[in-house]
DNA sequence: CGTACGATCTGCT
DNA sequence: GCAGATCGTACGA
């Protein structure tokens, strides 16, 4: 698959220029024979043991949050509510529990599958506009944890897509108000996407 | 072992 | 705009 992105962009330390640096690439997922694939278009970033919203924060390790200590370039994905599951992608080198949480695609590959899974009818830009709903469009669950996203069955794709500075939205986190201070860091970007399709 | 709660979505009002 | 769904995880006893 041309345009697969290597192992090693994760390896990036800077955990929020990666959020950002995200944005616009392809995030692919082969279930069975089903490809569905999408655009970033929301990430946030996990700044490990340091950060009060993240899952390792104070160097918190469980059976849940060991692959977020793994190397860069792995999928984390976790239960959120009882409901939906939550895609994040770890960063770093090992050891360096950093995570993105992928929060929002606009699909560009197999709408008829996506579509079908959300038990939905026509195109939607809200079809996948939110981190649990995008893990059910593109048919992820727990089966998918500490996955390499160099594999075959997910991955990402970078195909060329130039973004502008000025289209990318800067916030804070969404849903982290119990971590104090952390929960008004700007680590929340978002591709305004749906204005220029 | 018991319990409180969460990186959310949906449907109903 | 708001409440309910729904269950694994984390942590304290």
């Amino acid at each position: 698959m041309a345009g697969k992105i290597p192992l090693s962009y994760y390896q990036e330390e800077d955990v929020v220029f990666l959020a950002r640096d995200l944005l616009g690439k392809i995030l692919v997922t082969k279930i069975g024979n089903s490809i569905t694939g999408g655009i970033i278009t929301e990430t946030e970033a996990y700044a490990g043991i340091n950060d009060r919203a993240s899952h390792a924060y104070g160097g918190r390790r469980t059976g849940r949050t060991e692959v977020m200590y793994n190397y860069g370039g792995m999928s984390y994905v976790y239960l959120c509510y009882g409901v939906h599951y939550l895609f994040n992608i770890v960063a770093s080198k090992r050891e360096t529990p950093h995570a993105v949480l992928v929060r929002g695609v606009y699909p560009v590959i197999g709408w008829e599958t996506i579509l079908c899974r959300r038990n939905m009818a026509i195109k939607s830009s809200k079809v996948s506009n939110g981190p649990g709903k995008l893990t059910k469009a593109l048919g992820i669950n727990l089966t998918h944890n500490g996955l390499t996203l160099d594999g075959d069955v997910i991955w990402l794709e970078d195909r060329g897509v130039i973004i502008k500075q000025g289209h990318i939205l800067t916030s804070k986190r969404i849903g982290v108000a119990y971590a104090g201070d952390d929960a008004h860091l700007p680590y929340r970007f978002n591709l305004q996407f749906e204005k220029y399709i």
